[in-house]
RNA sequence: GGCUCGGUAGCUCAGUUGGUAGAGCAGAGGACUGAAAAUCCUCGUGUCGGCGGUUCGAUUCCGUCCCGAGCCA
């Protein structure tokens, strides 16, 4: 809401001329391709303040799992939408989205450059290309626990056939089995008396136009040194104590079923502490479906549109000069 | 040295009473608009260990060699 009033404004003011758009850095790419790292060399070169984009390091004492930049590597640059929320709390995309324009523009009214840095891919689109959240409808977790009742119960199939009645557009675009997403359209036409379809027509398969004047780079890197560099990263994140830290986060209470719990790292080790597997299978699983979420986010952003691809498999050096280059390039071309 | 059992997809194995083969795992690709590190979809050709023989046709039967495991000397 708060971004799209002060895009509109900005709009106005200017005769919608790009450059008087806020800026937005943003850097993407599949978990443990270096984002953290470039980023923090071109905060100090760029002067920008950086803004987390990653889901699950807005969950306070989720340090190791998440791989979080501790306070005293930070370099003096700030670090926002880190450790805003309890373990147990819910978060969601339009929360994320609202926070981020009130930061955005925050940062850019000081002078400074926003770097928006992360690898969920929807929280970062979502900021990118301002999908308007804010006209659809709120969760309603009651709701979501009736319908999740009725797949187990009578199969997702029948959550499908009710949505087919009501929107049947959103219903022929998603799969049967997919849960998670047909409840969603479901909860949105509950609440607002509105089909899903419609209520997202405008942007839907329309260009995408963002609301900041924007530079998106992509970080690549060969897939098999990827997967090394996961398993390294891996095998760090278990001596540095990812099984104490997930160990003290069930202590303190936090459920199994939490979000946050459904981390990658968390989720294995959690049940590696339950004793559903054993030490060696639990460190496997965390391996595997960490790189399987690399090649999901390697996905998602080979589709989104607007990315300018680096190889991050190159000399520190060479990529740093390269995407200050870019970045360059680009803030001065916004001057014309 | 002798005997037995194995050698089939990256891995573990199934199978073909002779008509060139298929599961699980691993892997790959994709979708994604308020749970997203979540959720969901699609994808199986490989000298059937090598070389000969029998056969219209051999991965399958026979011989031989190689490799592995076990047992007996």
């Amino acid at each position: 809401m708060t971004g799209n009033d002060r895009g509109d404004r900005a709009g106005k003011r200017a005769g919608d001329r790009s450059g008087t758009r806020p800026p937005l850095i943003a850097i993407v790419g599949p978990t443990a391709v270096g984002k953290t790292a470039l980023s923090l060399d071109l905060a100090e070169r760029f002067g920008c303040e950086i803004i987390n984009g990653d889901s699950m390091q807005v969950y306070r004492r989720m340090d190791i799992g998440t791989a979080k930049l501790p306070p005293e590597e930070r370099r003096g640059i700030p670090h926002h939408l880190i450790d805003i929320r309890e373990p147990h709390e819910p978060f969601s995309v339009a929360e994320f989205q609202k926070l981020c324009a009130e930061l955005i523009n925050d940062i850019a009214s000081r002078g400074r450059l926003p770097m928006l840095v992360g690898g969920t891919g929807l929280y970062v689109e979502a900021v990118c290309y301002g999908f308007p959240l804010s006209e659809a409808a709120d969760a309603d977790p009651d709701f979501r626990r009736r319908m999740r009742a009725i797949a187990e119960s009578e199969g997702p199939e029948v959550l499908h056939a009710r949505l087919k009645e009501v929107d049947p557009e959103t219903a022929a675009r998603l799969h049967p089995r997919d849960v998670k997403r047909v409840i969603r359209a479901l909860e949105v036409y509950e609440t607002t008396g509105r089909p899903m379809s419609e209520v997202q027509a405008q942007r839907r398969g329309e260009p995408k136009t963002s609301p900041y004047d924007l530079l998106i780079l992509g970080l690549k890197m060969d897939r098999e040194k990827l997967y090394e560099r996961i398993e390294r990263r891996v095998e760090e994140m278990l001596a540095a104590g990812l099984v104490r830290e997930v160990a003290s986060l069930l202590a303190e209470g936090v459920p199994r079923t939490a979000t946050s719990m459904q981390a990658i790292g968390y989720k294995e080790i959690a049940a590696y502490l339950a004793g559903e597997t054993d030490y060696p299978a639990a460190v496997a699983a965390l391996i595997r479906n960490t790189r399987r979420f690399a090649k999901r986010q390697l996905s998602w952003f080979r589709r989104m549109p607007g990315i300018v691809w680096v190889d991050a498999g190159e000399k520190k050096e060479i990529l740093y000069r390269k995407t200050c280059d870019i970045i360059t390039g680009k803030l001065l071309s916004n001057r014309e």
